[in-house]
DNA sequence: GCGGTGACGGTCG
DNA sequence: CCGACCGCCACCG
């Protein structure tokens, strides 16, 4: 029997429901949602995922960037990326780079609060 | 079957 | 801080 859990709708999948958790006004990047969701995904295939959802989807797309916090997606989509991003709350800087440290996911756990003691 | 490509990321200079 | 390189892996011609 195969336990090859990588190349299938099932990775697919979990990846829409990692996304899906992102909150509202909360940016993750490529990486950490591969991270999240395990079996061997690479950052790139998460955004080869998200390049094949259509208009109308419930995955909150517009919230994964790259670890550089910036927008990936290049082209008109990349400018209506920013758009949704700002209508949530979150701010760009002068090169377009989203503060990860105050907009970063901090994951599906519960979040910690770095410098507490 | 092979080589190029990409909504990435870590390392190096 | 920033650009150049390289590794990664699915997809496409």
């Amino acid at each position: 029997m195969d336990n090859d859990i990588r190349l299938d709708a099932t990775y697919t999948s979990r990846i829409y429901a990692v996304v899906r958790q992102i909150p509202y006004g909360k940016v993750a990047s490529y990486g950490q949602i591969a991270r999240i969701v395990g079996g061997g995904v690479q950052a790139r295939q998460v955004g080869y995922v998200l390049a094949g959802l259509k208009t109308g989807s419930d995955v909150p797309w517009q919230r994964v960037i790259n670890s550089k916090g910036q927008i990936s997606l290049p082209g008109v989509g990349g400018a209506m990326q920013k758009q949704l991003l700002i209508d949530e709350g979150i701010l760009f800087d002068e090169k377009d780079r989203v503060n990860m440290n105050l907009f970063g996911w901090e994951g599906p756990g519960e979040p910690v609060q770095p410098g507490l003691y």
